[in-house]
DNA sequence: GCCGAACCGTAACGTACGGTACGGCGGGTC
DNA sequence: GACCCGCCGTACCGTACGTTACGGTTCGGC
């Protein structure tokens, strides 16, 4: 089946299916890609033919495991008005550190994986999802901040994206890609507090407008 | 089979081998994971009997593939003397758009989704090995050079390697990720060479010494 | 010319897994 | 109570693929 390609994915979901798209969730952490229909139905407590009826085949439980996952960490669009620099370095250093611990958990890993390991073969369907609810979804919520901050002369900067790319990269940093190939690698909380104040600053010490 | 774990991973290869070993790895790059042990035999023209006296199993092809790549990449270390600012800043500008040629290139982006895709069960063999041949060589290579500039008065900074993950943070950005999940994402060598000089005015203005 | 080793091509085996079919059951409706 | 419907559990089917086995061919050494 073709997973319709609605923007939101927990919709219409009864109570039943969500759980049954938790344990698969589950699993998927637990046993990446090689998680099998059989394992699902077991962990969920449902039977096979349950699943194909709802999802359609394999892959349209993938995808609305990941849709599921992704319509659970929806956040409120930031109020900005009111921006002064202390209030705009801690928003920076809110988002710097909200995006390093979800890149550095362990659900993120796996769908990642997961999402990494098909975009080669299969119509790229969950990566996608994947890039439009983690990297794309950032973008959107910061670069409004970011230009309101240039609206009252904190930022400088021609190209919001350009902005944003860099600010991305001085907080990712290596972080991803050496968790994805399965560098041990724990982030603490304080670790994440200190480069998410480590990335603003630089990314201050870049974009300040009227230094 | 357990691959041996030498660090080397051209050494005692016959010609042939080496043949072979092409052969799968233009295989991984239009398959993927999904790469069959028929379809490297009959790519290769050779049995799967051979295939299985040389490389064990299946991982021990992948890995000895793996391998085989990275000692095509090996590089020659650079010339640190005689450093000043221009030199520096053509160096950096060469290990930038080096980087951001290799992760955009079809063979990275196919040995990287294979080894995420293996990092989560196996014994994060691949991983190891890719992240071996990548950001850490790319941290040995590029240290040097950035401890020569310290000493010179050229740089500024406490610890090396927080340097260098800054120098990779604005370098990268969200290249890698981008395409591993599919992207559509072209670099052409102009862009490549904006964005590696872009992340050295970067990196300068913020650990550059005596400003 | 003969022998053994290495290798090619292919057939065969075993298994794992995606997908389907079916019997049973509990719960809602009349 | 009779009926229906959605779901559970499980057995089953077909296939793909890793792995092994085997007959035939080439080639270097004697």
């Amino acid at each position: 089946m073709q997973a319709s390609l609605e923007i939101d994915g927990g919709g219409e979901l009864t109570e039943r299916q969500k759980d049954v798209l938790n344990a698969a969730l589950r699993l998927l952490v637990e046993e990446g890609d090689r998680l099998t229909m059989t394992a699902v139905a077991r962990r969920a407590s449902c039977s096979k033919e349950t699943l194909y009826k709802w999802f359609g085949d394999r892959d349209g439980l993938l995808i609305a495991t990941v849709q599921w996952q992704a319509s659970k960490v929806r956040v409120a669009p930031v109020d900005r008005a009111r921006i002064d620099l202390p209030s705009l370095t801690a928003s920076l250093e809110g988002f710097a550190s909200d995006w390093l611990s979800v890149i550095s958990s362990e659900t993120s890993i796996a769908l990642n994986r997961v999402a990494i390991a098909r975009a080669g073969s299969d119509g790229h369907g969950l990566g996608a999802i994947v890039l439009d609810n983690g990297r794309i979804a950032l973008a959107r919520r910061l670069k409004p901040v970011l230009e309101a901050a240039r609206g009252k002369g904190l930022l400088a900067f021609d190209d919001a994206e350009t902005a944003f790319r860099s600010f991305f990269g001085l907080v990712a940093r290596d972080v991803q890609i050496r968790l994805l190939l399965g560098d041990r690698l724990k982030l603490t909380e304080a670790e994440i507090g200190r480069d998410a104040a480590l990335a603003t600053r630089q990314f201050l010490a870049l974009y300040g407008g009227e230094r």
